[in-house]
RNA sequence: UCCGGGUUGGGGUAGUGGUUAUCCUUCAGCCUUGUGGAGGCUGAGACGCGGGUUCGAUUCUCGCACCCGGACCCA
């Protein structure tokens, strides 16, 4: 026995059925709103993610050098790939670009609760428009996925903040006394808030260049309800807060107009820890916290496809994943029960497999799933094998009905059954069942 | 990389320094050559891997792997 590999995991029939609902809700949801699916190589560059985001994400990748001796890797995200095809048709493209794909990702990581080597991701993007619409596009589509896989406003919250206004806030403090705040690490502080407890909390916010004073104002100023966030750009006094929260309401606004807005909490400590994201960012909760880790993310990266090689674009999107999105399922209790099924097993007794065949045909051909004996199995094994796989109807062909001229139809829930003529099934039938001829 | 808890047939388990390793379930076959979800019988199938201690290790011990949580990280 070969061991399988730490974080991969094997997906069985059972479970394969709840894993292609989720996905297919996922996609179907999106292709409503007109995104269009577009697939993308499994290997890229290594140095692709190395520019990115520095060269200690080797340690993270499944990277190794090619026969060709070129340093590949096996992507752990979609975003720099779909800036290089963004970048190579440029304005061939009519804007705004619509994507989405979904995929297996590969991430060196540990493995823990809702996070595996290889997952599974469907990235939802918008590429060129930067108005708040799209901002809000993205928060529609993803919350009208959730709905559709069957989950109620009370299930779930997304966290919705921007990251100018944090960046902003600390510009001003930064403006206050000339000191010199390093944004990005007080933004990952501020990420890390609810992990942190409050002293060591505030000490990294000192470290990242505030003052003890400043350290407590500003996170005073991170609870500020959405009623009150006219205040906080009185307070900051400042160009970039003004504009970001103009921006944050603007996106909400039009959440609301997209009739998502419900969903949307104002959380301005909700920073994602990417440095990358340039305006409004979110992050998906399980709103009862059995599920301790965001869900899935997304937001606003303007800067990003520039800063990889391609033409400014203006980008938003997010990235739900199997995981994840099956932990929030599972706790809500809408997951799909782990069951096979088939519509119709057509058994055979004795020399008949030729009239079997030809009724197994004939039911495919109208779509169903039919099953028949591959095994030489006798009959009770037969009807053994059918319960064993669902079977909601199983149609006996066998030498003593064929004798009559008919055939058995058999309930597998109820166990009753029937005979019916043989020139009579499935006959004009869509979906024959016991009940037709009872 | 770090911390905690695990690992006994396919799944779930009992147990022991020397046993024919327990039970349930599963799977295959039979009782029953035309009736599954009930019963009976037969069969298949396990001590994660490696080292150490020992006359003897599944049991004690160390290391590793993997699994479940968590920290860091999370593109």
């Amino acid at each position: 026995m070969y061991d399988r590999i730490k974080g991969f995991r094997d997906t069985y029939p059972e479970s394969m059925g709840a894993r292609r609902w989720l996905f297919d809700t996922v996609e179907s949801t999106a292709r409503g709103y007109g995104f269009r699916e577009i697939d993308t190589p499994a290997l890229e560059r290594t140095e692709m993610y190395v520019d990115k985001s520095g060269e200690e994400i080797v340690e993270e990748l499944y990277s190794f050098e090619d026969q060709g001796g070129r340093d590949v890797a096996l992507t752990p995200e979609l975003t720099p790939t779909v800036a290089r095809m963004v970048a190579e048709r440029g304005q061939e493209l009519s804007k705004p670009i619509k994507w989405f794909s979904t995929r297996k990702f590969w991430r060196y990581e540990q493995v823990q609760q809702g996070r595996f080597r290889e997952f599974s991701q469907t990235n939802v993007d918008i590429f060129g428009s930067a108005e708040p619409d799209a901002d809000a596009e993205i928060l529609a589509v993803a919350a009208e996925m959730l709905t559709e896989l069957g989950l109620q406003p009370d299930d779930f919250e997304f966290r919705v903040s921007h990251r100018d206004v944090l960046g902003g806030l600390l510009e001003s403090f930064d403006d206050e006394d000339a000191t010199d705040v390093d944004t990005e690490a007080a933004i990952r502080t501020v990420d890390k808030r609810a992990k942190l407890e409050r002293p060591q909390y505030l000490d990294q916010l000192v470290a990242a260049g505030l003052s003890a004073d400043q350290a407590e104002r500003f996170d005073d100023l991170l609870d500020t309800p959405e009623s009150e966030l006219d205040e906080l750009v009185a307070f900051a006094d400042n160009d970039r807060v003004s504009k970001a929260i103009e921006n944050l309401q603007a996106v909400l606004a039009a959440a609301d107009d997209l009739g998502v807005r419900e969903y949307c909490t104002l959380s301005l400590s909700t920073a994602r820890g990417l440095d990358y994201y340039t305006g409004t960012v979110f992050e998906c909760f399980d709103a009862t916290g059995d599920v301790s880790r965001a869900v899935f993310g997304g937001g606003r990266y303007d800067d990003l496809i520039g800063d990889l090689g391609g033409p400014d674009t203006p980008a938003v999107g997010f990235a739900p994943g199997d995981a994840t999105l099956s932990l929030l399922c599972q706790r809500a209790g809408v997951w799909p029960e782990e069951s096979l099924t088939t519509d119709y097993y057509v058994l055979t007794a004795g020399d008949t497999r030729s009239q079997a065949a030809a009724v197994a045909r004939e039911l495919r051909s109208r779509g169903h799933v039919v099953e028949s004996d591959v095994a030489d199995r006798g009959f009770g094994a037969q009807l053994d094998y059918a319960d064993s796989i669902g079977a909601e109807t199983v149609v006996i062909v066998g030498e003593q009905d064929l004798e009559s001229n008919e055939y058995t139809i058999k309930d597998m829930d109820s166990g009753d059954q029937t005979t019916v003529p043989v020139d009579e099934f499935p006959g004009d039938l869509e979906r024959p069942t016991f009940a037709d001829f009872a």
